[in-house]
DNA sequence: TTGTGAGGTTCCAAATAATGAAACCTGTTT
DNA sequence: AAACAGGTTTCATTATTTGGAACCTCACAA
């Protein structure tokens, strides 16, 4: 087993849906109601009671018996710690978005593909000190961002079509692309050419111009992107960072490879 | 059932399984292969290479093909995100956690209990801009900083015992506590007094002063400790501290219990 | 080539845990 | 006091997990 079997949303058993659970939970981004989780979900009244005590027990959720709601447990910050220094790029990669950030003078972002979207793992604001966790861990989608569609457009063809079949291809801008025929075709031009743009197609007057991050193989580790606005800067303005990016994409694929985690 | 069952390590059936093999391979702190997984647990070997497969699955795990390594998975990172935000005081103690370190000049750590150990949720370097991430998420032990005890010192009794039996006593320098007895003395001192110090107890040259941060209702929501060095500061200036240790402890309890999440 | 072994992966009957409909609490509203 | 919403528990049924052992598979040696 090995291409067949992929990441699912369903299947795992009864770990499954309690990841399942927690996933619902977090997604809410807020204190939530066992009523509340108990309309949205399939599982029977007592079914979803159980995982939301076992999953409190764990400490992967809280619960605030004053206001009798669920959110995500600490015992899960404790783990991202791990998480992001082991298996993000951040910590590699820092010194060169640093680097970057400064050449530029634009934002950067650092991310990775989970499960079809896109994880912010790293930012850098170029004038201001950054501000982390506010925004590392946070996601955003996949078919209409940079970043997104530079991963996309470089993984082989099954993960590449298991990505877009989970985007949501809501029409944030009049420029989002809205089906998966205009994305894979964006993909196909983004794969020829090496980079991919965001042509506020996520937010009015937003644009970036973004890179994937390829192991030596050719598997995608993460993206990259320079971040304007339109009122700053123009298109062509971007364009002009496109050898800097290209080139800390490929440093940082380099370190993250030679990279072998410290005994 | 309500003071009974608290959280254990051992139970909760099969998420309970995953979870505590998800913890073994965090704790690791690098990637580790199956086999030093298997040497490590009571888990059979059919066992536990399927927990490991369904948490793969599931990105609560990374395996790295190359390698043939595990690592904590990025989903982590994502659901850490909205636990930080939700379940963490940081948000909320921001504002008076950077008031507080420019008022005292000193380096300022916001801590919660996780399972008898201490998460540290914050940090704010009076001098440097902050660096996160990197530092919220660690842990710490209890029994030998000074917002373990604090905290500690506020359980009520089973939680308190409970605790106490989580700490590994181990004795970090010649100040540390080593026997549970001592503890507890420590901490009838701690909560008698209403803030806590760490002599030298984790660290070496290390000293702190630290004070609970409670709920109306006497429930321990977390920590705020102001930590130097004894090359910098003496003990007695430390002391100098304690009532705006206080104050600050107490304005964040205030706007942690009257803060309702944004809708 | 064949042999040996470590590190992984899969099978399958037995053991165990999860399920969910319904009953039952408990505090609140009518 | 009756009805009710929101939560919690029961228990026989059902589905999942379990783990010993067999089985791959790649690497290296004889």
């Amino acid at each position: 087993m090995n291409s067949q079997a992929r990441q699912q949303g369903g299947a795992d058993g009864t770990v499954g849906k309690a990841l399942e659970v927690l996933d619902q939970v977090a997604e809410k981004g807020r204190p939530v109601r066992f009523s509340e989780l108990l309309a949205e979900t399939a599982h029977p009244k007592a079914t979803l009671y159980r995982l939301l005590q076992t999953l409190t027990n764990q400490g992967m959720l809280a619960y605030d018996e004053d206001r009798q709601t669920y959110a995500p447990g600490l015992r899960l910050v404790r783990l991202a710690h791990s998480a992001w220094r082991q298996s993000s790029l951040a910590p590699v990669a820092r010194p060169f978005l640093t680097a970057l950030a400064q050449e530029v003078g634009e934002t950067i972002h650092l991310a990775q593909l989970d499960r079809g979207q896109v994880l912010y793992v790293d930012k850098m604001n170029a004038a201001q000190p950054i501000e982390m966790f506010s925004q590392a861990g946070k996601v955003g989608p996949g078919y209409c961002t940079g970043v997104g569609k530079a991963m996309m457009a470089f993984l082989d063809a099954d993960d590449r079509q298991d990505a877009i079949n989970r985007q949501a291809f809501y029409p944030h801008t009049e420029h989002t692309l809205t089906t998966p025929d205009a994305l894979a075709a964006e993909l196909d031009r983004i794969k020829a050419e090496g980079v991919s743009y965001d042509r506020e197609e996520h937010e009015p007057g937003i644009i970036c111009i973004a890179a994937p991050i390829l192991s030596s193989t050719g598997r995608v580790m993460g993206a990259l992107s320079i971040t304007t606005s339109t009122a700053r800067q123009s298109f062509d303005g971007l364009e002009q960072h496109r050898a800097a990016l290209l080139r800390t994409a490929q440093d940082i694929a380099g370190a993250a490879e030679s990279w072998q985690f410290p005994t």
